[in-house]
DNA sequence: CTGTTAGCGCATTCAC
DNA sequence: GTGAATGCGCTAACAG
């Protein structure tokens, strides 16, 4: 079976091409029965409009891109769940493209991008991008953008985040409230706005409870083998009592560097941790876990970049939005009889 | 600034449209002289030829469709990063569909793809899939499509899948071999070929171990409180010893349940599942694991699919290619010291 | 080596 | 209410 097409239809129902495009967009100016006569062959026949020629007629594509650092991440992986639902309410098309953290390939991709593929775009900054040019040609395109989670503040760009700094203060305060005296903070080593405030949450608490003295800023990297040495090296040398890990990588490490060093968790460490997993209950111990909304944030993006699409305006309070995310205490940071 | 087409490119340099889009695509009838000032000019005005027009034009995409039922999931996400890899590399896009384990939905996007949006197509299965017309159908729009782990066997249709079976197998034998004398099957309720390969693993486990009175097949279903009450009644009243689960979720249940029945892992039963999780070796004991290639399986599916695109044909071992997933064994399925 | 022309399939303007 | 004609931006056939 040849590609069905306008043309055809047209032919075997003695129409005029543009009178089968009017009445399968059910315009008011063709009557009913032959509205019923087209559509009826089209299903029939199964037609689908060719998607270039709509598109290009029209420049619209339906289709909207996801430009994210990683998926191998429950964090982003909620995150697509929910855009995609917005998505395939909205009748768009989900374009996904990962940069594996390397600035290049989303410069890349965003310039890729600026050629009527995508009607908008949502996007979550790799960790090595520290220039945002890019982002400024975009909005050169004039196609709507909207950033999420790891955004860029210098930029006039909707956004939608997470209450970063409140819930690493909490998470902090809540190690302390436990009896934690030296804690510590291991993040990425990046320049990212999310790392920043989750590091200026943890200062905060220290400081409300004068703990600045006993600050232990920890940075790693890419590599897990690498960050298992800078973790030994940390429990061996600083011998801290509580950490709080910005992300759910470096709280898995901690566990493997604990279980090799033979620290017990939490009698003689306790941690906190970022982490989406659906497993950390199970964890030994369980870890206590930020537990950030990302099936909202997906859907709370996607909704916001809806609003553009359909240019309507965003209300100041929909240009920042911000969302909560939970903590959740478990057994990684509870309180322990003192022994004996 | 406006967007930027050939027409202006070929204005700006008193050229041809023509000569313009041949220079860009490095023609060998173009001097090299055109060829450099309309690829300067190109790259000075960001010049990005528009999707549709050449899609239109040329019948193609440049675009690869993944259909998967769900994406919070570890297996599923790491097939998405290896798709991603293959196709970046290629120079495609890649649009994700997730079916939630609809078939319907399953069906109407199969629909709403065959329109030129996508020049291939991966797919895995729902589980509420049963008839596969609308693959048949889409067989006819002459679209390649490659179907992976949840494949249908009836259709004529290259597959990449995993050793389910024989996977299924050593992991029930491994069971028995640690001492299990009641071992119970859980899976989904649903008709996939992957349920029925695990499930037949199993079966001839305890066939080889003459334990096929004991079998113990337990269906569980979409929701997880209805689940846990399966398994509630289940270790209440069949006490199996061993467990094994073919997917991950049951056995997070699984975790959950002996918790609140205080029955010890792996001493009083033992536990296998099919998992992905990264974060299985911190579980409360470490989870025994049939660890699946996912990226290589996201890879291997997306070359086959690129090799029907670029019109090679498939030798036949390329038709069917089947990867080996690897059991990994923990300590919730260890041996433990008798209790005298 | 470069220009002219036609047409991909559709939506839309204008005619009747 | 319907048909004919136009053009979205690009590529490819044909001409020179």
């Amino acid at each position: 079976m040849d590609t069905v097409n306008l043309k055809k239809l047209a032919k075997e129902l003695g129409l005029a091409v543009s009178t089968v495009s009017r009445a399968l967009r059910d315009s008011h100016e063709i009557s009913k029965e032959t509205k019923d006569r087209v559509k009826a062959l089209a299903t029939a026949w199964g037609f689908q409009p060719n998607a270039h020629a709509s598109g290009l007629r029209q420049n619209k594509s339906k289709t909207i891109g996801v430009i994210i650092p990683e998926i191998e991440n429950n964090f982003f992986s909620q995150i697509i769940n929910g855009i995609e639902l917005i998505a395939q309410d909205k009748g768009f098309h989900v374009l996904v493209y990962l940069t594996h953290e390397d600035t290049e390939k989303e410069r890349s991709i965003l310039q890729l991008l600026r050629n009527g593929r995508v009607d908008g775009l949502m996007i979550s900054l790799s960790n090595t991008t520290t220039s945002f040019e890019h982002l400024e040609a975009w909005r050169n395109a004039n196609i709507p953008i909207v950033l999420f989670d790891r955004i860029c503040e210098e930029l006039d760009v909707p956004v939608v985040t997470i209450n970063d700094m409140d819930v690493s203060f909490k998470a902090t305060e809540h190690l302390i409230e436990n009896g934690c005296k030296k804690i510590a903070f291991l993040s990425l080593a990046d320049q990212l706005s999310i790392s920043a405030r989750r590091k200026a949450g943890y200062l905060k608490a220290l400081q409300k409870y004068n703990m600045e003295p006993q600050q232990l800023l920890v940075e790693c990297g890419p590599d897990n083998k690498t960050n298992d040495e800078i973790i030994h090296r940390l429990l061996r040398e600083e011998k801290p009592d509580g950490v709080f890990t910005a992300i759910e990588r470096l709280a898995i490490n901690m566990y493997e560097v604990c279980n090799e060093m033979k620290i017990k968790i939490p009698e003689e460490l306790k941690l906190v941790s970022f982490s989406n997993s659906p497993s950390a209950p199970l964890f030994c111990p369980p870890l206590s876990a930020i537990v950030q909304p990302a099936y909202d944030m997906g859907r709370e993006a996607a909704a916001t970049l809806f609003r553009l699409i359909e240019k309507k305006t965003l209300l100041s309070y929909e240009k920042k939005v911000m969302l909560r995310a939970g903590l959740c205490k478990r057994n990684s940071s509870a309180i322990t009889k003192s022994r004996f």
